[in-house]
DNA sequence: GGACTGACCATTTTT
DNA sequence: TGGTCAGTCC
């Protein structure tokens, strides 16, 4: 659920006038380059602007938006332009403002497809019968919905899974597809009751005045399509249209945007075909490989020059790129210096290359390298599915190396989750004033803008916390009526769950429990009858579960605001993990690209169910992996990994031999198997059923029987025999100093880097068995640990 | 209602 | 292997 405010979208007045702007110079333009210039001052008419990664393309696209209102063609407010994310919209948003050097206000349409199509829906939602004010639901909502559907039906819901359905109605909605126009050709889908299931699911939604995520565009491209009226209204009014990432639009996302376009046909796409891996979830790369026939005479501006990467970096990307068909095609270059290979290595298994890249990323913070000092927020793992962060954050936890988990969980970042959380912080730091503005009129305690107000400027001007100037507040009785006894109510529990953590007396889950209680929290939600309010409970249960593995709250809370505060983390320096589209538009001096194997990349589900397409998209992923790298990259793969339980063996992947020569370093493992690639191990690992798996798909493999045969091996070992021996690292000092390690006993107070201080319980060889005050009983090699009264010796 | 058990299954993810 | 889910038992 989320809301959306109605401004000034469509009023004349706005902070710049067309005449004032006009006459203005726009020094914004000798920034650029010939390209970015000509993307820029290309104003009317279609144009495909074709980025390449790392070429400045938000430079070009903000600065086109400067540009058309500097040259008073458009006020803020006509100007359409669509984003994917609200982290795009953001940066968007702010970056125009700077070129400008004011606040940009009133630019209401810059936002992503979403957000736009919530606020015209909102306008016209009677158009395909819902009130205005109708709710959105999230996927989880959606499921839950889907599932009643199913079990009402009588539907065995084991073999026709909710889930299932979802997704099947997604991928509908993303092909603009509603009930009716589905297609015969699906109907087959989920046990012939597809279509008929999507339309009662409609119906529905319409009963509830709800709808989900693909009806926001979708009701709209609706409207747009039957109501010519406004539709015309829209395209007289949006009169210049850009939109990001074009190679990620959808056919739903498309139309909708043909149709806008259609008048003036003044429409900017930005995007970059090498860099499509949305295509599962509903992109079409056809969208941006047709621009130029859905728009006859459109100019296309291609940046190529990289402003990111060296040169050996761009070479390796292009290469494997350049293995893809059908693309538009751009060579990107580079001024910046030629820098390192790009550097491969291959590891017996997976937990090998978790501790490599352990020990590589310790060397290269400490500038034992050889290199320049990299440090760790300026390095990231990029893996290709979430399962493969485990066995580096295992070795990371295990050698107290700071790392950040990007696009984790997102449970903590539900409105009912934070609001609990919000109770709780209060509970354990009644001063913390965001935790309290939150929650203040949540629920509703007749506490409105005129009371919270008071209460602020009553804190303030005492020096006090909200929650002690509300207490005063109330003392002057500056407050009456039914907002000061139920403020009453609230300063007061808080106090009390405040003395309750203080005494730490009882469990915390049942303080937990009574804090959502007394508050009213779990009421308000019981009370709600909207569809969400049951999965809203569902969440605050499974909070209160989630309390379980920690001893108090004030540990849960630390833990919590680690995992939830992506921006505000920072308590210092930490390497990323993340997968390789979460890690699209960023960007890092070193970049590790670990599980290069035949099978895991590319994905061996892509390739089954998408075949040659499932490849190209892969091959893609592998591009856009090696392009957010800066300076060094670093790729990897095992020649054995356990999957679910069970140790497989796979070949290294079919990208690596795309890899131009020329452009790669190959590394040897050190030590395990003495150098050299330790191919008898490897062959003999292999199992019959992955060697015929990977040698019988698309690709030219060698014959399956034969490993050696393959090229990539065969490149492999040439390539470890031109330079067969790896630097040794010994005496890398990032780590606490040896002489300390065999003087814990049973008793010691210590210090570890990630679980904080604990008491050591036993001692078995090298490792301690620590009880540690907010992590609770872990193991952990000695070595790791300082004593506490060292703690601030700790390295990074 | 909550604890236990066995079956099942297992990319990528934003809105 | 391990997380989720539904069914079962107390």
């Amino acid at each position: 659920m989320s809301s959306f405010d109605e401004d000034d979208a469509f009023e004349n007045a706005v902070p710049l006038s067309a005449q004032a702007m006009a006459a203005r110079p726009a020094p914004y333009l000798d920034d650029l380059n010939p390209a970015q210039r000509r993307a820029v001052e290309a104003l009317d008419g279609p144009v495909l602007m074709l980025a390449g990664a790392g070429t400045g393309k938000t430079k070009a696209l903000t600065t086109r938006i400067a540009h058309l209102l500097n040259t008073g063609r458009a006020r803020p407010n006509e100007i359409l332009s669509v984003t994917f994310t609200n982290k795009a919209a953001r940066e968007m948003k702010e970056r125009v403002g700077r070129l400008l050097g004011q606040t940009v206000e009133g630019m209401p349409w810059l936002g992503t497809f979403h957000a736009i199509c919530v606020k015209l829906l909102r306008r016209h939602a009677e158009l395909v019968g819902l009130k205005s004010n109708f709710t959105i639901l999230d996927t989880d909502d959606q499921i839950r919905l889907l599932k009643q559907l199913i079990v009402a039906e009588n539907i065995d819901e084991k073999r026709w899974p909710a889930r299932q359905l979802s997704g099947l109605i997604d991928h509908w909605k993303n092909r603009a597809w509603t009930p009716d126009k589905v297609p015969a050709s699906e109907a087959s889908a989920f046990n012939h009751r597809g279509t008929e299931l999507y339309d009662y699911y409609q119906q529905r939604l319409k009963a509830l005045n709800a709808v989900d995520f693909g009806d926001l565009l979708l009701h709209v491209l609706t409207i747009f399509q039957e109501h010519e009226d406004v539709l015309a209204q829209y395209q007289r009014w949006f009169r210049y249209i850009l939109v990001d990432e074009y190679q990620d639009t959808n056919v739903a996302q498309y139309l909708w945007l043909r149709l806008l376009a259609q008048g003036h046909r003044n429409i900017c796409c930005v995007g970059d075909d090498d860099q499509s891996i949305y295509g599962w979830r509903g992109a079409e790369v056809g969208n941006i490989l047709r621009f130029e026939k859905d728009f006859p005479g459109a100019e296309v501006v291609r940046l190529e020059q990289n402003y990111r990467s060296t040169p050996h970096i761009l070479g390796a990307a292009s290469g494997v790129i350049d293995a893809n068909q059908g693309r538009l095609g751009k060579e990107l270059f580079t001024d910046l210096p030629e820098g390192e290979k790009v550097r491969l290595i291959g590891h017996w298994d997976g937990e090998e290359e978790a501790r490599w890249i352990g020990e590589e990323i310790e060397a290269m913070a400490g500038g034992t390298r050889g290199m320049r000092r990299v440090g760790l927020d300026e390095m990231a793992i990029l893996v290709r599915a979430s399962h493969q962060m485990r066995a580096f954050e295992d070795r990371f936890l295990t050698i107290g190396l700071p790392y950040r988990v990007i696009g984790g969980p997102r449970f903590y970042e539900r409105m009912e989750i934070r609001d609990a959380m919000a109770y709780f912080r209060l509970a354990v730091s009644p001063d913390d004033d965001l935790a309290f503005e939150r929650v203040v009129n949540t629920p509703k305690r007749g506490l409105g803008d005129k009371a919270q107000q008071k209460i602020q400027v009553m804190a303030r001007s005492q020096g006090v916390s909200l929650a002690d100037g509300a207490r005063l507040l109330l003392q002057d009785k500056g407050l009456t009526g039914k907002g000061a006894t139920e403020l009453r109510i609230l300063v007061d529990a808080i106090a009390r769950w405040n003395d309750a953590v203080r005494a730490g007396e009882g469990s915390h889950i049942e303080l937990a429990e009574t804090i959502l209680e007394e508050s009213g929290y779990t009421a308000h939600w019981q009370n709600d009858k909207t569809p969400e309010a049951p999965g809203r409970l569902e969440n605050l249960k499974e909070l209160v579960k989630a309390l379980e593995q920690f001893e108090n709250l004030q540990g849960f809370l630390e833990h919590v605001a680690l995992i939830m505060d992506r921006d505000s983390d920072d308590d210092g320096a930490k390497v990323s993990i993340m997968t390789l589209h979460g890690a699209k538009g960023l960007e890092f001096p070193a970049v590790f690209l670990p599980g290069w194997e035949d099978g895991l990349f590319p994905s061996q589900r892509s390739m089954d169910e998408s075949g040659l397409k499932g490849l190209e998209e892969e091959r893609r992923l592998a591009y856009v992996g090696i392009t957010r790298a800066e300076e060094i990259c670093t790729i990897s793969f095992a020649a054995n990994r356990r999957v679910f339980g069970q140790w497989q063996s796979a070949l290294p992947s079919r990208f690596i031999d795309e890899l131009p020569s020329r452009h790669v370093e190959v590394l040897t493992p050190p030590g395990l198997y003495g150098g050299g690639y330790g191919a008898a191990g490897m062959a003999a690992s292999a199992s019959p059923k992955m060697q015929q798996e990977a040698g019988s798909d698309l690709h030219e493999r060698a014959a399956s029987s034969n490993v050696y045969n393959s090229p990539g091996w065969r490149r492999l070992q040439a390539r470890s025999a031109e330079r067969p021996v790896s630097q040794p690292r010994e005496n890398r000092n990032m780590v606490i100093d040896a002489t300390a390690v065999s003087s814990f006993s049973e008793g010691d107070r210590v210090f570890h880097r990630k679980f904080g201080y604990g008491e050591v319980q036993g001692v078995e060889g090298d490792k301690l068995d620590i009880a540690f005050e907010k992590s609770g009983n872990k193991k952990v090699v000695a070595k790791f640990v300082v004593d506490a009264a060292n703690a601030d010796d700790v390295p990074f």
